[in-house]
DNA sequence: GTGGTCTAGACCACA
DNA sequence: GTGGTCTAGACCACC
């Protein structure tokens, strides 16, 4: 499979599991409906604990990303695109403005941000 | 004092104290030699362990933004500002840039969020 | 383990530990990617508290000898020995001057010193 | 007076009195029979608390450098030359020892240093 | 009064 | 099981 667990990676080993299997289904690599490779699979290709494999498909499914039925396996769920990207706009917004309010305190400006941050192949 | 310890606010209790003295040197606040309260006045009046505050005074202590005497007190260290604005900007940048990231899962766009930024009283 | 704590050493528990460990890490008896003993399992060991153990492990985690990982343990870390021991080459000829300055004062040579530092069984 | 007493020393106060008198002492700057100021005197004039100065004269005292009689002062004892180069001879053959010792977990011969120390302008 | 060290014991997140 | 955080309370050296 497509993900990979670094131990460098200050972020929990379940959530870089999360990260990665969202940006899958949020770029179209992962499409609804289709089967993820199971727990114990999925486990053992990334020679991690079947636990936290668990813990992140659990909070997928809370999240609403997949749908998980008892002796089936686990499938990306249809997501509601437009509910989702409105709140994560919101989310998004809050946070830097938060931001840039601290970085005024270091008398750096939004524009200086906005600009180191162009052009460094983030999507725009 | 003008430290304000959240329980909202999931950062440890110890690193909101570090980053808010922190933001406090930065910002002139504090001025070099300037005696921060002893480690037992600021528990006091935070309310919070004596531990926690000398926690977070032996990082700053660490990272260089004070100096720790045994027996006199602690006292804001004679820092390299332009260095620290670096260190700043760097911090911000990667913060944004991860937003950013994540932003772009839900197909927003960097230039979504600048626009929704701009225009809100955020200092450019 | 290898590691001997010493009530008549004057220096602090913790750091006889970092000390030791530093001095393993370096002497290549700990190599890099190697697991330490926990912090409960060192404790157990060398019947000091947990705490003590746990402040030593930070300190080796801030100087960059070892990483930790909640819920993993800690681990010995790749070093950068050129760059560390071009720094600690620095800082020991500092230190050595100073005291040799100081040592000329009651008329004792460098080379006083030498020869009798010689011959007590530092590597050379 | 010829003492300095720096913040940024690690040492503790008291210990950088009594170490600038002893060196004052055993380089003949300060002899025999020779009054010391008053640890009033001495106090105001380093601004520090008369708690310290009696201490590190109690010191002195205790270590056979000074004597100090009530209602008169204290004087510089008259003292044994050759002991006191065999103390500072050993101090200084323990302080470096200590250093190699650290260097040699870098592995940093004690001729490496030598030779670096050498031809900097230090007397031998 | 100050900070430095060590202790015991709790609760939490993570694997 | 692991480490991370927070707590209360002890003793010490220094000012």
């Amino acid at each position: 499979m497509f993900i990979v667990i670094s131990p460098l990676n200050p972020d929990p080993m379940y959530k870089q599991v999360t990260d990665q299997i969202k940006d899958a289904i949020a770029s179209g690599t992962l499409r609804p409906e289709t089967k993820l490779p199971s727990i114990r699979e999925m486990a053992k290709e990334l020679k991690i604990s079947m636990i936290t494999i668990k813990r992140a498909y659990a909070d997928l499914e809370n999240e609403g990303y997949i749908l998980t039925r008892s002796g089936l396996g686990s499938f990306v769920a249809d997501i509601n695109w437009d509910k989702l990207r409105e709140e994560k706009l919101t989310e998004i917004r809050f946070e830097i403005t938060k931001i840039l309010h601290a970085a005024a305190r270091f008398d750096i400006s939004a524009e200086d941000i906005f600009t180191t941050v162009r052009g460094k192949g983030v999507k725009e």
